[in-house]
DNA sequence: GAACGGCACAACCCGCGGTTGTGTCTCAGG
DNA sequence: CCTGAGACACAACCGCGGGTTGTGCCGTTC
């Protein structure tokens, strides 16, 4: 099966002759009649009866017709995402169940008919700016440090969201009554998060965090991802991690664990859009408008976060 | 862009190098580095970035990833629909604007992760039976006349659905303010019904109605298709068509029509399901529990009907 | 610095997919 | 009833796209 057997069985389909389909795509109509012949080989079903006066479709092709227009539809879609000027909006929000995400999918719904991309799985921010910078990347959600230095030659930043800090812990853990926590109270366990990989701008976070507040905060060991670390955190008494308020963390009901907020002062890990300034994908204007009006929703203002991000 | 190209796309991208997507799919590794060069150039856009450790996504590769599995995705679901066996449910509903494919969305929406292909325009019940028996088709919504002589091998139907006939007028047609009509005071007007191709059910069925209650039904003159039909009934104060209750039917404000129901007796168009007694297809097993648990809601068991109709 | 592992380029060659030519079937018209 | 037109299929041919083998280059590793 071959996007060009596909395309001539559309065509034929529309005009109801090989002929007709033939000269429309510039092929004689023994072509079309082999392409058809062997996508109904490769198939394994007739899609169409040959009369005299031309052809019409059979029960199986009048079934395969949607499917290929769909398919058509989305090697379009496929092309154009690549397809430099008047592509789709790329975004890039770090991980799928982040904050920054379900903002990104609360902008989808209110603006259904915005098709965008997004991207995950950037290294850090660093490489994110320099795609942004570049142009292969719209916007991205990220923490940004040192703003001076990095946010240079029209790339501009605007801060979306506070992402409250919360302790993770099993139902056996020393904090685990706790309702709310000091970072104070915090810096008498040890925190451990192996997903924080270094020289990242979360890396970069943590350690101030850390120094901040005098946290000891762990993040050695391999990374088996968010499934296996929940696994460890729930059959621990000990071990805690420490994620976002707006991270979306499902774990199975007998985990049992619990998220515990921090306070006095509460501790925010923050959120910037980045986006080129002379960047005009119309698209774009809708997710900052979008932001801009939900500006103080996502946001701690009285909360801490580094010194170095933008206010 | 073919889909061998794509697929081996997608090859590369999961294993992170030429060599082992070209041993996965059997081929060498210039033969890889050909595909994707092809496919680049047919993009206009470089999807990896070639290390001496193998290859890396771009950025383009990254948002063109997802568009790649789904475009082969789609491939797998068309190859799908045809393939004997194993395939999602086919459904003959005649029309999509019909009270039967309005059953068929329902009956979708309570079991969302039973796929369904919907199969429109075949001509009769007579090629639709035709394709039940033969096993092409699934199942078919239609009017059943004569059951005893079409209803052979194995072929069985109940009946699901009553689509009461209504009167369709614009609103200075002398009919407009009624609230209901008897057959009686059809009888004095015309009805147009140009839709109504002669030698199917449909035809049967009005031919009939007109025999029993002394109707004139004009079914001549070319079929434009319905909006073409709802601007000539909107224009005219003579003219008027009949239509089901359950038939969806959209027109401009303007156009200002009246659906007038009629009574003593109800006139129902009937529909029946109609199936193979050994097809053991999973879905259609569960459309039939589905329409057997309702089976009384969409029904009018005083109404009139032809006689050659299953009850 | 040599061996290794990875991708690209070059040359070759087979066969897929196109074209031309022809046969067959059906329907319309005289 | 015959004939011509129109439509699709089959056969033969052929060029080129896409595969293979062979080789080079480059960066990493020991």
């Amino acid at each position: 099966m071959d996007f060009d057997g596909v395309r001539t069985f559309i065509a034929v389909a529309d005009t109801g002759q090989f002929q007709e389909a033939a000269s429309r795509l510039s092929l004689t109509q023994q072509a079309v009649s082999k392409r058809i012949a062997a996508l109904e080989a490769s198939l394994g079903a007739r899609l169409f009866v040959r009369t005299p006066r031309g052809v019409q479709l059979t029960i199986d092709g009048q079934v395969f017709l949607p499917h290929a227009r769909s398919l058509v539809e989305a090697a379009e879609r496929a092309a154009d995402s690549v397809r430099p000027g008047r592509r789709r909006l790329r975004v890039d929000v770090v991980k799928p169940n982040l904050g920054s995400a379900r903002i990104l999918r609360d902008f989808h719904s209110a603006h259904p008919e915005i098709e965008i991309d997004v991207v995950t799985h950037l290294f850090d921010a660093k490489t994110a700016l320099a795609a942004v910078r570049a142009g292969t990347l719209d916007a991205t959600f990220r923490a940004i440090t040192r703003p001076a230095q990095q946010l240079t030659d029209g790339v501009v930043a605007t801060r979306v969201l506070d992402d409250a800090v919360e302790l993770l812990t099993s139902h056996t853990h020393r904090l685990a009554a706790a309702t709310s926590l000091t970072p104070a109270e915090l810096a008498k366990h040890k925190v451990w998060m192996p997903f924080i990989a270094p020289g990242t701008e979360w890396a970069a976070y943590y350690d101030e965090l850390a120094a901040r507040f005098g946290l000891t905060i762990d993040t050695l060991g391999p990374d088996f991802g968010i499934d296996a670390l929940l696994e460890v955190i729930a059959g621990s008494s000990s071990l805690a991690t420490l994620v976002g308020e707006h991270i979306r963390l499902v774990w199975p009901a007998e985990y049992n664990l619990r998220r515990i907020p921090i306070r006095n002062p509460m501790l925010v890990y923050p959120h910037s859009l980045v986006w080129r300034s002379d960047n005009a994908h119309p698209a774009l204007t809708k997710l900052r408008a979008y932001l801009d009006a939900r500006k103080d929703r996502y946001r701690h203002p009285k909360a801490w976060s580094p010194p170095w991000t933008d206010r």
